[in-house]
DNA sequence: AGCACGCCGACT
DNA sequence: GTCGGCGTGCTC
């Protein structure tokens, strides 16, 4: 028997069509789904059964046996299969390079086995995955301890949005329902997670699985805690880049055998095989960190509507994507009604609690440290009542550059083309790009100038000026730095929580799913930059980041509350984005982001990809996408033209930053209004690519974030 | 992607 | 005399 197994390999050569597999020979029993030990060259790698056949067409002389099957865990079922076959097709990739890395490295280890001979087959023993199997199970129980000695507490009442936005998620379940992604669309505190609670609960008492997804790991703590809270008998697993690979191993194990009711997690969690599932969730869905950066470079969202269309036993199941300010594809959809829109009624929520958002224009007025006399004098005025003020400030470090006045010399990174950055705390300069670092030159090392001279503002020099004008302050700063140690973010928002901080500085990270109770007043340093990016979805982005920062005043309720307000500082308050983020009309400034989108024929009104090249030097990089670009062209004017017709290529460019740790980066855009033909044009393009020898390092990535 | 094989410079 | 640099080539 001929086993055809998938291995975490790259399609190497052209005539590996389709899913990249290697045969080997195996005497005894498989099942396809089950996991193989097999040698590949010298070494051992464990892969994925993914057909039986009784005949190869590898010559005898270069098939070799299969060292062992593995049956310690449960073969993975044909939805799991159909999703990663959708996602390597879709993105380009081999069938083995998107199935490997979806399981914890744990299940990929060939290491973990020991290999004996019985009756002639390789017999495959492993002291760890029993280790492993003893903790699963006892997390499973801890699980259902810890539930039946909690409380069944308060449970809110649904007003009628919220009942109604719950019943068109139960429509979706029904079994001769079409399939339609469900946008559960509303603003901070309108109730959205009470909605899809109820949905996982009525989905368990369905005998089904729930998959959450989060953006962020910060948020998973708190959400469990809840989901703890009010789905007692449940049985709750969590998946995130945070926890050790023991522990990612068995909460994991704990899904794909069907005994986990809720897997909350992160990105990565989409792909874990659950062999119930009934309900998928995906929190924030605008949040960009559910697209992945490197290796397969998917997006946790859409795999995760195409997991649930392929749903269950052949039959779609209810997806619910829940965002205050949702991405425009995601709009654009529910607009034109490919997905159903359940509003939670933001106008209600809004006049009632919103915070008051305030512009601040700088055109004109001096300002001290980048602060106005207008936002001083509002944090002196909280200060005097003793109410907390959050300060958001998007940029690390003290600032972002160095520079010696006599000669011109600046602090640029030796590996990449970008600015080290001034850290005052720890007195280096940073590259934020390649982690490169040095020790503050005292003197100007071209001239040797002793007067250096910090350029511009991150969140360590803000912090410094606070300090210097509210010295009786308490003061703290929440970013990357400040937060590096583990436990440390945990108790500086503790420290909040508390009381016991009057004056809060931070970055972006500051403004996600925090809850501070008693703040009265957030500010925005400088909200422009983004306003003259080059990036395509900078406004988008902003629109959403200053929504959601916004979000973190006034939520305690009361007078307090009314008196709530975000100053935001800005040289162009003129701007329309502004004018839609003070009314909280999230859809006057979708619309009229989508008017210019479609003018200029950006997504979502095109598709796009892009092949990215890295090199020692530029051109060569460069070379490699030109030819590229030509054979492209040449796939176009190929065979079969018509359905191709559509597809755009654009010159090669350099990327924004273009050296990173000293590897010179560019790459080209491909666009299309027709995602079948793009589709269709990439897969014939990547035969030809495979087929040149590469000079370069290179991949291409489909729907990319950022261009 | 790894890992081996292979052919040229600075060390015990 | 060997250790090791990374160029090229193969892996069912």
């Amino acid at each position: 028997m001929i086993l055809r197994v998938a291995l975490d390999l790259p399609t190497l050569a052209v005539e590996n069509d389709g899913e990249n597999l290697y045969d080997y020979r195996w005497g005894g029993s498989a099942v396809v789904g089950q996991r193989a030990i097999v040698p590949f060259g010298a070494r051992t790698l464990i892969g994925l059964v993914v057909e039986i056949a009784s005949n190869t067409k590898v010559s005898p002389d270069r098939l070799r046996d299969a060292a062992a099957l593995l049956d310690d865990v449960t073969p993975f079922p044909e939805a799991w299969f159909a999703l990663i076959r959708f996602a390597a097709n879709y993105y380009q990739r081999s069938f083995g390079e998107v199935a490997l890395p979806a399981l914890p490295s744990w299940f990929r280890r060939a290491d973990r086995y020991r290999v004996s001979q019985q009756n002639g087959l390789g017999k495959a023993t492993s002291k760890t995955i029993e280790r492993l199997r003893l903790r699963r199970d006892r997390s499973a129980s801890r699980r259902v301890i810890g539930a039946l000695q909690s409380s069944p507490e308060a449970i809110p009442k649904l007003n009628s949005e919220q009942a109604h936005a719950l019943a068109v998620i139960q429509a979706a379940r029904a079994p001769d329902a079409l399939f339609r992604p469900i946008l559960l669309y509303g603003v901070t505190g309108s109730g959205k997670t009470e909605v899809y609670l109820r949905a996982i609960e009525s989905t368990l008492l369905a005998g089904r699985q729930a998959l959450v997804l989060v953006p962020e790991i910060n948020l998973t703590p708190q959400l469990e805690a809840l989901f703890r809270r009010r789905l007692p008998s449940a049985c709750i697993a969590s998946l995130h880049s945070g926890l050790a690979e023991g522990e990612r191993a068995s909460q994991w194990w704990l899904a794909q055998e069907g005994r986990a009711d809720v897997l909350l997690g992160t990105r990565l969690a989409v792909m874990t095989p659950m062999p119930r599932l009934g309900l998928v969730v995906v929190d924030e869905e605008h949040d960009p960190s559910y697209k992945q950066h490197e290796g397969l470079r998917y997006s946790a969202r859409d795999l995760a509507v195409v997991r649930a269309r392929i749903g269950h036993d052949g039959r779609p199941i209810p997806i619910v994507l829940a965002s205050a300010t949702p991405a425009l594809e995601t709009w654009f959809r529910a607009e034109s009604g490919r997905y159903e829109k359940a509003v939670l009624n933001a106008r209600a929520v809004t006049a009632a609690s919103a915070p008051t958002i305030r512009l601040v224009g700088l055109a004109r007025t001096p300002t001290e440290h980048g602060f106005t006399e207008t936002v001083r004098g509002a944090i002196a005025d909280r200060l005097a009542r003793g109410e907390p003020t959050l300060v958001f400030h998007n940029r690390r470090g003290y600032a972002p550059v160095l520079a010696c006045s006599a000669c011109g010399w600046i602090s640029d990174c030796r590996r990449c083309s970008v600015h080290a950055v001034f850290h005052k705390t720890d007195g280096h300069l940073h590259c934020h790009h390649c982690g490169w670092q040095m020790r503050v030159p005292s003197a100007c090392p071209t001239c040797g100038n002793t007067d250096l001279a910090p350029l511009g503002r991150g969140t360590q020099r803000v912090e410094e000026a606070l300090t210097g004008w509210f010295p009786a302050a308490r003061i703290a700063r929440i970013d990357r730095d400040s937060t590096r140690k583990k436990g440390s973010a945990a108790t500086l928002l503790d420290a909040v929580h508390g009381g016991d901080v009057d004056i809060l500085v931070g970055t972006q990270m500051l403004a996600k799913g925090h809850d501070f109770q008693n703040v009265t007043l957030v500010c925005v340093i400088d909200a422009d930059s983004a306003l003259y990016s080059h990036d395509f979805r900078a406004a988008e982005r902003l629109f959403s980041n200053l929504t959601q920062v916004a979000g973190r005043a006034g939520r305690g309720g009361g007078e307090r509350s009314r008196r709530a307000e975000v100053l935001i500082q800005t040289r162009v308050p003129e701007h329309p984005l502004f004018a839609a983020l003070i009314a909280h009309d999230f859809e006057r400034f979708a619309a009229s982001q989508l008017a210019e989108r479609r003018a200029a024929g950006l997504p979502p009104f095109s598709y796009q990809a892009v092949l990215r090249a890295e090199a020692g030097r530029l051109a060569a990089a460069i070379d490699f996408l030109n030819a590229a670009r030509r054979s492209g062209v040449e796939v176009l004017d190929g065979p079969e033209p018509c359905a191709l017709a559509s597809v755009t290529l654009y010159d090669p460019v350099p990327m924004v930053v273009t050296r990173i740790a000293g590897v010179e980066r560019a790459q080209l855009v491909v666009e299309s209004p027709s995602r079948r033909a793009l589709q269709s044009f990439l897969a014939n393009w990547m035969m030809a690519l495979r087929g040149v020898h590469p000079r370069v390092r290179w991949h291409v990535e489909v729907d990319p974030y950022e261009i």
